[in-house]
DNA sequence: AATGAATGAGTGTTCATTCAT
DNA sequence: TATGAATGAACACTCATTCAT
């Protein structure tokens, strides 16, 4: 068979999960999509939340591969350019995992991982933030706070793009260039 | 009775959905935290559901209330900033509240209420963004990118003081000073 | 006050338990009907069975006091008819009362009086029978069977009236010409 | 397995519906005698109204089937009896389904199939009445009125069969002899 | 590896009844 | 007498999981 029968379970468990949220999810759901019988779903996985992390970490872990390390040898606002693009384009080829992630991860039970990891990105990017600062670039913000902010700005960028669809390299351009420069002309 | 039925059944519902989420809290969890019996409860209200919802409608209609148009009589940044405040004390006074609609409502049956309140305000951040940049006063951004973005990093900021604390007061300022002047120094 | 309230409940409860049957009648049907509070009713009623019981009794009591044996002197024919004639008159009167027990009353725990009252009919309607046979008035059926029968006959016609309408003499008048002539012609 | 579980299911909820009535029947009595899951239960039926509403309807349905029209080549009281006798055989190796029919059926909103079938049923025994008087063999009675008598006392019939036995060929004749020739003997 | 019938603990909701006022 | 807020036992139905084949 060219694909495997766990494949075709994740494949249909990620729609479901996508739409109807975990709690709204049956097995039932999963496996008729998958067209494999109720069994079968028990000989690759454990059980429906053990599935549903298994998402989330594998969604997470392929995000955190996606952000590449600021170096020095080149401009870092391009390369930050650059990460944002990969992100929104992982969301927009992967549309299932980022909706799971973005939206029906909300049972604190369920959550973790995807706090855990937005934490981690916030804590990244305060980072990055502190070393602009002290080495001139940046304005002297709070780093904390304005991490936040800009991890929010990009959570909602990535949602507005799987909502309402969009180029990724423009909406990354354009999110860099807010985040850079700000509102005010003067 | 100091307290009303009705009011003890709600602050118990608003810790419980707070801490566990819509599906993983149940009627007994609501009734045994308001100390009143089983049918007690649905002498005041239909179901889970309808007081589920009843919380995300008061608390958004809340939040909308909270939000002053801008005047052009008085400084328009200052007035954001105010906004800005506004909304940050309230979901500090209703921490519950404010992580229901913030994390817990994301069952697609139960967020159309938080949906439909956030896209308008990214709409009304949208036109005011516009009127903004007509006025010559801000840059020439994509008014509905931009939106979204700096209402993602208010709802990030949010979060943040529900989880971290902090003063609504500073943070609406740490907040304006990154949108209105982003983060670069030149 | 002109009526009483242990009255007013009486009446709701008959109307209630005709439309809707004993279990599909609910306290709060009853005293919303009959203009009290819910307490109330537990001053004049034990509770929802004996009232539904006490109907039955005070129905199938009078029924029974409307049957007068049938005396010698007069036209035997002629009194039994006077006798259906006032049973169709009372459930044509009291028809809530009387759909209650041809209709409402199945429950094995609630019906007893009823099957009670149907079998003394059957059994009296038997001993005229037996009588009229010994007499040489009637053929010679088997009194038991043809009393069920007749009984039925009278219960369906009943039934009728209440449905369909209709006179009670003349219906008397049809029932006790079918019954003692039979429908043959020759 | 020699007998499916649905037909356990089936069987159990006879005997228990047609002792307990509808109400008093709990799904856990019908599993617990059928020797099945709570589970299983719903695996073959919708709910217990879907069911009760199944049993109702498989026999009025069954019942129709009994009753064949009378042909003008034969002996047309030889062709009522027989119908008569089919009616009462059925009732007599159906019991429980024929106690249910006529004595548990009886809240409104479950009765309407059974009302149907004795509805057409008196409208068929009226049109044969019709029919007969048309054609010189019946008496000129009321039609409908008698028509209602007719099925009374079958019905009541059939509950005397049901509950105290009897034969139902002897009882056909019985019954037919009484409606055709009336009680009286002159 | 695959099946799908069977399981049973769990949960939202109802409603007759009580009792403090 | 009258009230009506409060009670809590009872019950239909769901659905993740198991296991014999």
């Amino acid at each position: 068979m060219s694909v495997g029968t766990r494949e075709r379970i994740l494949k249909a468990a990620k729609e479901e999960f996508s739409r109807r949220g975990y709690y709204r999810t049956q097995i039932s759901h999963i496996v008729e999509r998958a067209g494999v019988a109720r069994g079968t779903f028990y000989l690759y996985f454990k059980g429906k939340e053990e599935l549903f992390k298994e998402l989330l970490l594998k969604t997470v872990s392929e995000l955190r591969e996606l952000i590449k390390p600021v170096e020095l040898s080149r401009d870092p606002k391009e390369q930050v350019r650059e990460n944002l693009e990969r992100i929104l384009r992982y969301a927009l080829e992967n549309e299932e995992l980022a909706r799971i992630v973005l939206f029906r991860a909300c049972e604190p039970e369920l959550s973790g991982p995807v706090r855990e990891f937005l934490n981690s990105i916030v804590k990244l990017t305060e980072d990055s933030l502190k070393k602009g600062i002290k080495m001139g670039l940046l304005k002297e913000h709070d780093p904390h706070a304005v991490a936040r902010a800009v991890v929010g700005a990009v959570k909602e960028t990535v949602a507005g793009l799987i909502e309402e669809g969009g180029d990724p390299k423009e909406l990354s351009e354009k999110l860099l260039s807010f985040s850079v420069g700000g509102l005010w002309r003067d």
